[in-house]
DNA sequence: ATGGTAGACACTCTA
């Protein structure tokens, strides 16, 4: 079972983009965030025609949104919205492992947009960033309460925060840079500690190895000095560890034409 | 220290 996940950062301008990816990658489920679309006008028709019938929508107009795209059928289908707001930055569903050839049953994928959190990392000065600290203290205390040993999940997504030395060009230079103060990272290790979630991503690269999913559009050439982070994360149950067979950062897609500023990351799993 | 680009939508917001 391949799965990616990618912030398109709208897709309607991206859907040749999306239409390329899926031809060179054909995974069986495709996680989306930031489609930047109310929910009326996906184009699911188009999709569908790519080959993903399936599909679970969360738009809104103008900002954040998300969608799952799957070869095989959805079930249990479910948006949340966190923080008071209906802001479309989660949805989550279910596959049927058992359409893979395995013996895995449901296997339950949660597609995360965790706000931006704005440019001042104080949480006194900056409601947005207060707002992605809550968000992070919500979505921790939510998947403690589920928890369940058994369980396999998936939780993909933008979530807007670089956790490791390596997932950035500069430590020093990004720790008082939102998406890598130590604050964030506290709140995202505390995220990962209540799945519990593993890090699929660096269970094949390893941690030592820099590693980044989006380049900032502010800057003329982004392969110059290669100033990325790692936003974007594959996390997995601990029923699903021993499946991981590969993960690849689609590095290649920050030069196609029109390019989102965050790239695909795709995960195999022999279920 | 600053400003740089991109997308949605209607002029300014968000990233």
């Amino acid at each position: 079972m391949k799965l990616t996940t990618w912030n398109i950062n709208s897709v309607r301008l991206r859907l040749p983009s999306l239409a390329k990816l899926i031809k060179e990658v054909s995974p069986d489920v495709i996680c989306l965030q930031e489609i930047k679309v109310i929910t009326e006008l996906f184009p699911g028709e188009d999709i569908a025609a790519l080959g993903y019938p399936h599909q679970a929508v969360a738009g809104m107009k103008g900002y954040n949104g998300v969608a799952i795209l799957s070869k095989t059928p959805l079930s249990k289908i479910t948006t949340k919205n966190w923080c008071g707001k209906e802001d479309c930055r989660h949805i989550f569903a279910s596959i049927d492992g058992s359409d893979f050839g395995g013996k895995a049953g449901p296997v339950e994928i949660h597609n995360f947009y965790i706000p931006a959190g704005g440019d001042e990392p104080d949480p006194k000065k900056n409601e947005k960033f207060a707002h992605k600290l809550k968000f992070l203290e919500e979505t921790t205390k939510w998947h403690k309460g589920r928890r369940k040993k058994t369980a396999a999940r998936i939780m993909v997504g933008d979530l807007n925060i670089a956790p490791l030395e390596t997932d950035v060009w500069s430590h020093k230079q990004l720790l008082k840079v939102v998406s890598h103060t130590p604050v964030e990272v506290e709140g995202l290790d505390k995220l990962q500690a209540a799945g519990p979630w593993v890090d699929a991503v660096r269970e094949i690269i390893p941690p030592e190895k820099s590693v980044f999913s989006w380049w900032s559009y502010r800057s003329k050439d982004w392969t110059v000095n290669d100033r990325g982070r790692r936003l974007d994360h594959v996390w997995v149950t601990e029923p699903l560890k021993s499946k991981i067979a590969d993960a690849h950062i689609f590095r290649d897609a920050r030069s196609w034409e029109k390019p989102s500023d965050h790239v695909p990351i795709t995960i195999t799993f022999k279920l």
